[in-house]
DNA sequence: CCTGGCCTTCCGGTGAACGGAAGCTAACGG
DNA sequence: CCGTTAGCTTCCGTTCACCGGAAGGCCAGG
């Protein structure tokens, strides 16, 4: 920056974004002062970078004259892979699932150690569950987590296991030798499966989906009450759909290549 | 800026969002040159802001080093209100509607003179419709378009039909005259009708969610096959539901107002 | 080997950015 | 009615982060 910044090295663009990065999902509401604690920023600072965002309409003012994120932020974040390629591709496959099965869906990537939610579908008849689109939740303790996980690379695996392993339920596998056998048995099978691990009451099945080349990138698994114990009956439909999502993907990928860039406003 | 800014009066924020607005739907994927070009950045300048954005995974990169959206911008524009709070409320009222009629459904809200698609709900009987999750279609030319206008404040109206009134098809209704009189139409129904205006061949019926004060924010509305003529029948699910999805957004408020602040991690 | 297109790195001058302090507004309580 | 508190907004002199032309790298195509 420049003048008397207390914190040198930061950068206006680092700390602009910093004040996007103060709102989450228990925080969607945040007036000045404390966008501006959150974001470790003096307040005159946050000010000004607030007005500009607001500019922008990467973030709004409610009546109370407390920011909440966007309507531009939001239509931006449309524009990211996940949402425009993988979600657009892999939503018409999960209204045909739901409608055969009448239960939750889920549709999820890996993000660091993370499964991120990208889409759920559920009806009022589907158990409720804590997921929700943008959620992040454990790889080992849910359904498409396990999923990924198990048809990630070895070494990712490691990685993974090698941290601490929180339990949600007396059912969650949160020692490293059964969440290794648990993996192998993943494999074989090739669709991952979770009782109670992450909810009690609730199980789930799960697919990856496939890529062309190494690891999945997403992911794709019904939840349901444990009670009924048919979900593995609904693999097959869950692996067809993921070969088809697989398949559209590739199709997609391969349009880009030819031409590289096609551009029709320029 | 600092330093010999080439484009005096224009701030670091300023640029870096100027990186994020040359991304759009036709254009999801851009190299750096055309990244600096579209934002009208020198291509050093364009460098180094976009290594920040791409720090913060504002910006991803893919194999060939063009850039995308990231996965973060992505999830922070979840947490806008449009997505967090009116979405989630409406999306099991919209999947009732779905099961009921199989038709097209869509969710918007108005900005600035387009109407914005929030959700869309559609299977594979269903028309396929030039809607998309975070496009933008015209007030006068569309069901949740005219569901949003007729309701709006008289002087917005009024605002709106002193613009030139695209025409898409020969149906549109793109002459001043004739857009008030059916306005006032839809307001005595209390719904809106469009027939074949914004695409040959497809219908459409829309109520507007009623707001406590004032104009609506929302609109909910359904598109067919114009040779199916039963979509009025369907009026009275539609308008149920957006009283339904009214009550929900007014008691999440109310929620909000006593605590003012409830912050459970600080 | 040369050429063209694109990405990345370097570096010195300078004006945009910084943030403490003061002013402002609103709500509350005595 | 006025003092107090809490939060938002504006002001302004100092200074260092930013700017972007230029040069260097890399790759593919001729």
């Amino acid at each position: 920056m420049a003048g008397n910044s207390s914190e040198s090295g930061r950068t206006v663009a680092a700390r602009t974004l910093a004040l996007l990065g103060a709102f989450d999902v228990a925080h969607p509401r945040l007036s000045l002062s404390e966008m501006a604690r959150r974001a470790g920023l003096p307040l005159a600072t946050a000010h000004r970078l607030a007005g500009e965002l607001e500019a922008w309409r990467a973030l709004d003012r409610d009546e109370q004259g407390c920011y909440r994120i966007g309507l531009r932020l939001w239509e931006t974040g449309l524009l990211a892979p996940v949402s425009s390629s993988l979600r657009e591709v892999a939503l018409p496959f999960m209204q045909d699932l739901y409608e055969a099965s009448r239960e939750n869906i889920h549709l999820a990537v890996r993000d660091g150690f993370d499964a991120l939610y990208v889409e759920k579908l559920s009806g009022h008849s589907s158990v409720p569950v804590i997921s929700r689109i943008g959620a992040r939740l454990p790889l080992h303790a849910t359904g498409v987590g396990k999923a990924l996980l198990a048809f990630a690379e070895p070494a990712f695996i490691r990685a993974y296991c090698e941290r601490p392993l929180p339990r949600y339920t007396r059912y969650t596998i949160a020692e490293r030798g059964r969440l290794y056998r648990e993996l192998a048995r993943t494999q074989e099978r090739g669709h991952a499966e979770t009782n109670e691990e992450m909810t009690l009451g609730s199980t789930s099945v799960a697919v990856p989906i496939p890529h062309t080349s190494g690891a999945p990138t997403a992911s794709l698994g019904f939840v349901a009450h444990s009670h009924r114990s048919e979900l593995t009956g609904l693999v097959p439909a869950l692996r067809a759909a993921a070969e088809g999502i697989a398949r559209r993907l590739n199709e997609s990928a391969d349009d880009r290549a030819p031409g590289l860039v096609h551009d029709p406003s320029v």
